[in-house]
DNA sequence: GACAAAACGGAGCGGTGCTCCGGATACTAA
DNA sequence: TTAGTATCCGGAGCACCGCTCCGTTTTGTC
């Protein structure tokens, strides 16, 4: 709590010059060593490869959690600001809900790894999930409520047990053709609409 | 291909009388460390706990999926063949479809992390994914083709599709009660019925 | 009891997460 | 420009893990 250096500066605009480089190079070579290696890549590897120490990556990045969060940071909020922009121009309230929802597997299927790290039983990305939920809970919860209000789909369905879902269907291998989460996730939908009885 | 030993015996009976047990000894050990530390634990600890050294694990069971295959191997056999006890009983092929995957959804969330080692995308458990697929995959292909037979179902769904998509939905902390794979699991269900268009 | 085959146990190797601290570096003030 | 200092860096080091190798012990047989 001490007070903050002089003009305080944003958020990452108040340390030294070579810490606010090493922190984007860290980032970038992060982001290389994830597509080919995923989440789970060891810290060594993504010092190498960014030619820093690894206690400078963990000093940037206490935890891989954080790192994690910091490179997908730009498509974490680009997914969160869909969800009103499609609820705006979709035909219908659950048309945005299901586009929504494409955006998000798309996102969580081409990082190898990311849904299992969300999912993790263990806790070492418990901030990960943490910072997905505050930021696209409340924007599934306000599709949700869309489609329910619009009579699209049943009421009574929590938005987290629904992202948590269709996160957990996009975890494993992502190269079997023999399994496509899509498809799971359209039926999950289905049994959303009203039952036509 | 040597010649086996006078009186061959079953599987794993033809063995020196030391190594059955330990071969016992270690099953037991490793059922007990499971519930506490999940399927994950250090074959350290289970070793110590069953009082052998770590090489003696290794020579029962080469891989960790082989250990985990053993201890759950009469729960794995229940649940297949709970199948097509329940077509035989149930009301509807629906009703048997439903009661067993409340089975096997009951076996996955009971044995902590074992649901995540299921559809872990590293290769570890390859084998135990196989050995699930081998015996389970025929009782829900089976179970699935009486629904849609009945007309209780659409047809089109991939019995392993919906097994993974069952097993993912296992996946993660069984400790949150905002979280129940069982009602995403009935939803799922839901989207399989028929359009009542 | 002697012998060989089988099984055992744990030291040891490579790899990983994370920390600690001596040294290098960037800012500040004179 | 040059000192001085707070900040940051790098990698050695420790703990833990999976897995193997090999000298030792146990078991079954003659």
């Amino acid at each position: 709590m001490a007070a903050e250096g002089p003009a305080g500066g944003s958020a990452s605009r108040s340390k030294r010059a070579d810490a606010q480089r090493n922190r984007e190079t860290v980032l970038t070579a992060a982001a290389e060593v994830f597509v080919t290696s995923g989440v789970d890549a060891p810290i060594r590897r993504i010092a190498a490869q960014a030619g820093v120490g690894m206690a400078t990556i963990y000093r940037h990045f206490p935890t891989r959690a954080d790192l994690v969060t910091a490179v997908y940071q730009h498509q974490i909020e680009a997914c969160a600001e869909a969800g009103p922009h499609l609820l705006a121009r979709a035909g219908s309230p659950f048309d945005a809900l299901r586009q929504w929802i494409d955006i998000f597997v798309d996102f969580l299927v081409t990082k190898h790894g990311l849904a299992d790290a969300l999912q993790s039983d263990s806790d070492r990305f418990a901030a990960l999930h943490a910072h997905f939920l505050d930021r696209l809970l409340p924007v599934c919860a306000q599709l949700l409520d869309a489609a329910v209000e619009a009579g699209d789909i049943r009421p009574g369905t929590q938005p987290y047990e629904l992202l948590r879902g269709i996160g957990n269907l996009c975890v494993g291998r992502d190269d079997d053709p023999r399994y496509d989460p899509r498809r799971l996730i359209a039926l999950l939908l289905q049994g959303l609409r009203p039952h036509a009885s």
